[in-house]
DNA sequence: TAAATTGGCTAAAACGTTTTAGCAGTTTTT
DNA sequence: AAAAACTGCTAAAACGTTTTAGCCAATTTA
């Protein structure tokens, strides 16, 4: 039979309420002996007691759970910054329950509606294209938001990044120092801000170092088809003998794209200078170095956690904050 | 703000137990009156209500929650499983909540105590090798459980399974029917006994066969191990020209194997018949058929499922079930 | 017409916590 | 010596459900 604080209470003569200060650490404020306190603290121990959670979630209205959502959790990227968050969070003693929305907005929904069912204290979320009123919706029902690794434009929650321009802009201006004097970009047809960001960088290094760009030097390629879509770029891309230079935004596309070369039997590593947003760790096995900027994920998780737990515990602040790493 | 029981009560002018008595099915029993009971149904789906689960929880002391542990969830066979675990769970109005064991016994001990801590009705586990004394102690504990895929000698809980022997015999079978005459076996050294039975089954077959086998013909692969171990054993098995046939008991042997045969050069379509468990998407992809024997995930699934409800709603059956598929 | 049954509801307890107000008794301060 | 402060505790309410006993009126049965 599972103990409760009662059974404690009751075997030790005293009341449940000094159990349960003593077992929060609030001796202090409560004014409990010392004595009984340790009494209450070896029993507890020796009798394997844990707070039931229905009982101090009903009464605390809270469950100290986050609920997170990524894009997918089975791409290293989402599963590493996910590992970082749970290890944040339990510092806080907090868990997570982690779901992907695979860059479905419907499927986002629906894991936020499931977990709120959940009762979890706040979320932290990978927004989709698209998912942006949903979770507008949850910042105005007072719900603790925090948006990781891309943004919206007016959103009224916090948010942590990293400057995806400047970045790119310096990945750009790596691959301009190397001598390229052409350089594709590689990058997802999306909306979503990050892009963007990536793109202007992308752009406002080239007009720095005065190498003109045409629209043809960009790639877009759909999440639906991926694959696809960056084998039909590298053709085009192979028929330009200018090329020297790609620039990928994410990992996913430059390791499919280097897949795709493969196949068609062209070693990009000689063909070509290849920066990535991103690291990962295929780029190890390959037989050419792929510069990268490695997003800083410890961070960015420790950030998110810290901004949710506050949000959670000081109440909402009226002005988001963007952390920009 | 959350809508209660008590919200709907009392706008509707009526007692709490009328809204819970309606909103769980049970207007017949509480003989509550039809039109009363419309009300409530409308104006609970127009207020948006969800109960409570701390408040369910706490007073019917259970969470529909199932806590689901395997081996590895980004290991396509327990993916696929988790998946019909799941949808067979929705059915009956439970949730799973999932953890990898790693192959690892302490992670599996630590992830069932967390998952007791969140109070989940049962669970559904893929046991490891040495997982046996925590296990048998949940279910002398009379928390319901069942073993899937992988089961013990002396088990007090009900358990899924396939029949591994037979399936082996049947699969060594084929290989002699093919024309094998030297069939290698490579499996991993486990003395779980759903691998034991595997070998057993293909000793069978060759006794049967009156084909002559040594334990050379053994291949034991650690799991902690595995590219090197397989390495080792392709190179012994390539000093060896009679070997013509081979049996894996995973698919993730299989496919390792085949890594490191054409890293040594070497197709191994062509110098041996193959023959595989489980089926694997990287199978369609291979340029020679790999037959194997699928294990009936589905129907595991849902019979695991099925037995743990049964165990959860209708009490623990004093002799444990074994359902082999 | 009295007794029994049915229909439609309510009251209240219970689940296991947390938290606040406050009660004695003791010690310190004035 | 009275007032104030402190120490160590208890009582009780509250969180949102579910469930059981039972009340009253209307209807049916004998």
């Amino acid at each position: 039979m599972k103990v409760s604080l009662k059974d404690i209470a009751s075997k030790l003569g005293v009341s449940p309420a000094v159990v349960s200060l003593v077992l929060n650490g609030k001796e202090k404020e409560g004014r409990i002996n010392a004595v009984t306190a340790e009494k209450i603290r070896a029993l507890a121990k020796e009798l394997n007691y844990t707070p039931n959670r229905f009982a101090t979630g009903l009464r605390k209205g809270k469950s100290n759970i986050i609920g997170l959502i990524v894009a997918d959790i089975s791409n290293p990227f989402f599963a590493k910054l996910a590992r970082y968050i749970e290890d944040e969070a339990e510092r806080y003693n907090y868990k997570i329950i982690i779901g992907s929305s695979d860059e479905n907005t419907g499927k986002l929904e629906s894991l936020v509606d499931i977990m709120n069912t959940y009762h979890v204290d706040g979320f932290i979320v990978v927004p989709t294209e698209d998912s942006q009123s949903k979770l507008q919706q949850l910042s105005s029902e007072k719900t603790p938001l925090v948006l990781v690794d891309r943004y919206f434009a007016e959103t009224y929650s916090d948010t942590v990044l990293i400057d995806n321009e400047a970045t790119a802009l310096r990945a750009t201006d790596y691959l301009i120092k190397k001598g390229c004097k052409r350089i594709a970009l590689f990058t997802y047809l999306s909306e979503m801000l990050h892009f963007l960001d990536r793109l202007h960088g992308y752009r406002q290094a080239l007009e720095n170092a005065s190498l003109n760009h045409e629209n043809d030097d960009l790639y877009f390629i759909r999440y639906t088809n991926i694959s696809e879509d960056i084998r039909e770029g590298i053709e085009k891309l192979m028929k330009r003998p200018d090329y020297d230079g790609i620039l990928f935004t994410t990992d996913t596309l430059a390791l499919t794209a280097i897949r795709q070369f493969r196949k068609a039997g062209i070693d990009p590593g000689l063909q070509y200078k290849i920066f990535s947003f991103d690291a990962n760790d295929s780029f190890d096995f390959l037989n050419f170095d792929i510069p990268h900027f490695a997003q800083p994920l410890q961070e960015m998780g420790k950030a998110a956690v810290t901004c949710l737990i506050g949000q959670i515990e000081n109440g909402f602040s009226e002005r988001p904050k963007k952390i920009i790493l």
